[in-house]
DNA sequence: ACGACAGGTTGACCGTCATCAACGAAAACG
DNA sequence: CGTTTTCGTTGATGACGGTCAACCTGTCGT
C-alpha cells in the first residue's frame, strides 16, 4: 500500500463541510458561514502507519493534528526508561495540545493502526480564533474537556482496583465507538494489553486475567482483541460498589 | 477576623501591573500597554477563609479564578463517595479551567488557608483574548500547561512506588515554592497527610511512614507540616532509579 | 505459505502498600 | 483555658497486584 498519493489525488482537500467527523471534531457548533471559513485552517493532511509517530517528545511544535481515520497512543518516557501510555485517541480527536505549553511536544503519538490526520497549523487557528468567537470557544472546550478527561484518569489511578479500572476503561471506549457510530456493544481493541495496563497502571497479566475473569462472570466476551460486553449495567455497577466499601 | 471589608478598601483594586504575582499570573510576557488593558478584566476579588469552597462540582462556571494569596486543593468525588484530590494550586496560578468544557464545575475548589483570588469573568476574557494577541497566546499556555501537569501525575500514579511519589511531590512544591521566592528547601506543609495520599495515590499512613522514612536516611527533616530539604540530589536520585531496575 | 516473533494466557510466589488498631500531640472550638 | 476533635505516628497483618516463568496462538514479514 503506497503512501505517496498522485499529486491530484494529494490536493483533493476533503473540507471540514464535506467531513462526516464534524460534530466530534473543532467545527462543532459553529454555522455553515463559520465553517466555510475554518477550512483553510487545514492545510494539508498526512498519512501514517501502524506505529508511526506523529510526533515525538521534544519535537518542536507548530501544529495540531486532528484524527480523520484511525487511532493514536500518546506516551510520556521517564528519563529511566520507564513508559506510560496518557492516552487514546479516536477519530474527531485533536493532537498536540501538550505541544501549546511550551513550544515542544511532551508526550509522543503513536498510530496504533494504519491512520489519516489534518494538519492544524497553530498559528493559523489561534488567528482565527481571533476572529471567529465560535472557534475560540469551541477550541477553549476542547482544551478543557482534555483536562477533565485527565482528571477522570487520575481518579481511576488514583483510588480504583484492578476490576474497576478496566471495568471503566471498557465502558469509555464503548460509549466512544458509539458516539462514533460504531457499535457500542461489540468492538475491537487497537491497542495490546500491555498499552492498556501501561494506560491503567497495571501489568499487562493484570489485563489478561482480569478480562479472563470478566468473561467468566458473563460481563463480556473476549477473542483476542475482539470485545462483546455482554452485562453494561454489572460493568457500571464494579465502578460504583468495588467491593461493598 | 472579618472578611466584610468596608467599602473603600473594597473598591481599592490591586491593579495587575501592581501586583507581584504578575510573572507567575495571567500577564506573563504582556507588554505595558496590554497589562493595562486586561486589568478590567478582574471584576471583583474574593475572600476566602480556610476549607471554604470557591466553587464545588456541578456549580454553574462563569469565571476563572486567579489566586492572589493563600492555596487551594481541587477535588473530585466519584458517586460512592471516593474523593481524589487532583490538584494543589499556589498563588499566581489559575483555578476553574475544568468548567469550561461543560459550562459545569467538574472539580471542587478548597481553600487550604485563609486565601483571596481575582475574580476574572470568563466572558470577559475570551472577549479580551480575541482582541490582545499576547493573552490569547499566554491563555492557551496556561491551559496546556494544566494538560501537561496532569499527564505527570498519571505517570506518578501509574508507574511510581510510593518513596518516588512523596520525592516528586516535595520537589514539585520546592521548585514551587522557590519561584514565588520562598525557601525552596525549607517549607510548610498547608495540606494534611491525608491529602497528600489522596493526590497521590496513597493512604496517609503510607504518606506518614515514607516521610518519617525519608528522615531517617537523612533525606529530609519533618516537623508535622514542616518540612526542610537536606539532599535534594538523592531525593531527585530516588525518582529516577527507584531500585535500580 | 511458512517461519519467526510479538502478543496473550495462566500459574506459583512474593513484595508493596492497604487495613485495622492504638496511642500521642497539636490545633480548633466554645 | 481547658476540652474536644482533628491530625499524625507507629506496629501487626494481610490482600492485591507485580514478578517470573512456561506455554500457546495469531500475525507479520519475506
Amino acid at each position: 500500500m503506497d503512501l505517496q498519493l498522485p499529486p491530484t489525488l494529494r490536493q483533493l482537500r476533503v473540507a471540514c463541510s464535506q467531513c462526516n467527523l464534524m460534530e466530534l471534531c473543532l467545527p462543532v457548533g459553529l454555522s455553515e458561514e463559520d465553517v466555510a471559513r475554518i477550512e483553510e485552517l487545514v492545510g494539508t493532511r498526512r498519512k501514517l502507519r501502524r506505529h508511526q509517530a506523529l510526533y515525538e517528545t521534544r519535537m518542536p511544535f507548530q501544529a495540531l493534528y486532528a484524527i480523520r481515520a484511525g487511532s493514536f497512543k500518546t506516551t510520556i518516557v521517564l528519563e529511566d526508561g520507564r513508559e506510560q501510555v496518557t492516552g487514546f485517541q479516536m477519530t474527531g480527536e485533536l493532537l498536540g495540545l501538550d505541544g501549546i505549553s511550551t513550544g515542544q511536544h511532551v508526550v509522543s503519538a503513536i498510530a496504533l493502526e494504519d491512520s489519516e490526520v489534518c494538519v492544524i497549523e497553530y498559528a493559523r487557528l489561534e488567528a482565527l480564533a481571533r476572529e471567529i468567537h465560535g472557534l475560540q470557544a469551541q477550541f477553549h472546550k476542547v482544551l478543557s474537556r482534555e483536562i477533565v478527561r485527565e482528571q477522570s484518569v487520575m481518579m481511576l489511578l488514583g483510588t480504583m482496583r484492578a476490576e474497576e479500572r478496566l471495568a471503566a476503561f471498557l465502558l469509555n471506549l464503548a460509549q466512544r465507538f458509539a458516539a462514533r457510530g460504531f457499535s457500542g456493544t461489540e468492538f475491537r481493541l487497537r491497542m495490546t494489553r500491555e498499552e492498556i495496563g501501561s494506560y491503567l497502571g497495571l501489568k499487562l497479566e493484570t489485563v489478561s486475567r482480569t478480562l479472563s475473569h470478566f468473561q467468566e462472570e458473563g460481563l463480556i466476551e473476549v477473542q483476542h482483541k475482539n470485545i462483546r460486553l455482554c452485562d453494561r449495567e454489572r460493568l457500571r455497577g464494579l465502578i460504583q460498589a468495588p467491593l461493598s466499601h
